[in-house]
DNA sequence: GCAAAAGTGTTCCAGATACACCCATGA
DNA sequence: TCATGGGTGTATCTGGAACACTTTTGC
C-alpha cells in the first residue's frame, strides 16, 4: 500500500464521529509504520487512480479501520489541506471527510487486512496525533457543531425513532456543554426537522415519552454534489 | 501544458474577486481548448508536483490572466471539490482558493503567456461557466460573504485609508443590497477592527470624511496554516 | 410514596432592523 | 443657495439564555 507516487501525492482522511455511552468518539488508527510509527492518526490513505475521493475512504474504512459502512454517513462535502507529505518526495493534498456513525465497531468487517488498532476514543480524551490530525480534527469538530445547529446531521448518531432526552443526549455530547431542556426543545423544534410518531417510550418506572424521527430530508444545505 | 497524468488529477482554481465601480467582479478566462472550448471558467491548472497548490495558483495567475500578485491576497484556506477530470481518463480533484484583489488588471503582466482572454466580469452579469464553475462560484462567494461579516478580509478590496462610505459600497457590492448608513457603522465599529487615521478626505463638494483603516490582523481565524 | 424521566412558559437581554434630520464644503 | 456626501440616536423586533414546577409511570 505504500506505493510512491510520481505526481503530487493525494490522500484521503476520514474524521468519523460516533457515540458511545453518551460520549462523542473519533474513530482513530495507530500507526504500524514511519512516519509516526505507533502515534495515533487519522485513518487515511492515498487516492489510487481510479478510485474517487469517496470511494477510496470507504475502501480504506474497510480495509484499515474494520468498519461497515453501512452504518455510517459521510458527509458529501470534502475539504482539502495542504498537507505535510508523508512521503518526502514531491507535495501531497489531503481531502478530509466528515462521517457519522451507529453502531459502528472497529476491527469487525472480515474484509480488514491491514488494522492498525482502530478505536472509537473520546473526544475529550484525544490523544497525541500525527501529523496535522489535531487541527484536522478541530476543524472536524467545529463543522460538526455547526451543521448540527440548522441541519439534521445529527440524525444517523441516533436510532430512526428517539425521545427528546436522547436527541438532548446527543447535542450534548457534541458541544461538551449541557444544555437546558425547555430551551432545547424549543430550538429544535423551530428547526421543523422533526415530526413526532405515533408512539410513546414504555421502558421504565417514569412518565413515557413521545417519539420523534427526523423529516425525510428535502434539501442538504451541505450537499456539493458534484459529478 | 496539457500534460497527461498517471495518478489522480489534482487541479488548483481561484476565485479572484475585485471592485470596479463599485461592483464586486470575478476573473474569469475564455477557455481556449476543449472541453468547453470558447466557454467562461475559473483560471485553473493541473499542480505539477514541484509546487504546492498555493504556488501553482500563484503562478497560474501570472501565466494565465496575467495579472500582478503583488496586489492580491489569497485567503489560506482552500476547498476541496470532486472534479469532473479534466482529463477523461482517471481522477480529479480540485482545490479551490479564494482571493481578493485592488488594482488588478488582467493581461497586463509581462510573464503572461499563455492568456485565454482573462477578464473581471460583473457577478451580477455571470455567463454560464464552464465544469461545475458556477458551482464554485457561489460557493466562494457565500464564503467571501460570512468571512466578511466578522473578518476584516475586506480591507484587500480597498485603499489603505478609506471613508464609511467607500467601505459601505464595498460590502453593498459583495451583498448585492443597500444597507443603511447608521446600522453600518454602529455594526463596523462594534466588529472593533477599524481605527480612525489622523487623517480627512478634502476631495469634494461636500464635507470632509474622516478615513480609516483596518488594524493590522491580529488573529485570522480562517487561517489554517499548514507546513 | 418515591424515584426517574416527561413535559411545559415567562422574563430578560443582546443584537439586528427601521427610520429622518442637520452639517460642512465647493461650486 | 444648492448639491453632495458626512455624520448622528431612538424605538422596535427577534432570537437566545436563564430559570422551577407538575405529570406519569414502575417499583
Amino acid at each position: 500500500m505504500e506505493e510512491r507516487f510520481e505526481f503530487p501525492i493525494l490522500t484521503v482522511d476520514g474524521a468519523i464521529f460516533q457515540l458511545v455511552d453518551d460520549e462523542l468518539t473519533i474513530l482513530l488508527i495507530q500507526r504500524a509504520f514511519e512516519p509516526f510509527l505507533g502515534e495515533w492518526a487519522l485513518p487515511g490513505e492515498y487516492i489510487p487512480k481510479d478510485r474517487s475521493s469517496r470511494q477510496a475512504l470507504e475502501h480504506l474504512l474497510v480495509h484499515k479501520t474494520g468498519i461497515s459502512t453501512k452504518q455510517l454517513r459521510i458527509i458529501d462535502q470534502p475539504y482539502a489541506f495542504d498537507s505535510p507529505a508523508r512521503d518526502p518526495r514531491g507535495y501531497a493534498v489531503t481531502v478530509m471527510y466528515i462521517g457519522l456513525g451507529r453502531g459502528i465497531t472497529p476491527g469487525m468487517h472480515p474484509h480488514m487486512d491491514n488494522g492498525q488498532n482502530p478505536q472509537l476514543v473520546p473526544i475529550s480524551k484525544l490523544p497525541k496525533l500525527a501529523y496535522d490530525h489535531q487541527t484536522i480534527v478541530k476543524f472536524a469538530l467545529d463543522r460538526l457543531k455547526a451543521l448540527s445547529l440548522h441541519t439534521a446531521v445529527v440524525a444517523t448518531l441516533l436510532p430512526k425513532d428517539f425521545t427528546f432526552l436522547q436527541l438532548q443526549t446527543a447535542y450534548e455530547a457534541i458541544f461538551g456543554k449541557t444544555l437546558d431542556k425547555r430551551n432545547f426543545r424549543k430550538k429544535m423544534l423551530s428547526l421543523q426537522l422533526l415530526e413526532p410518531t405515533s408512539a410513546m417510550t414504555k421502558d421504565g418506572a417514569h412518565r413515557p415519552a413521545q417519539l420523534y424521527r427526523f423529516h425525510a430530508p428535502k434539501s442538504t444545505d451541505t450537499a456539493n454534489s458534484f459529478a
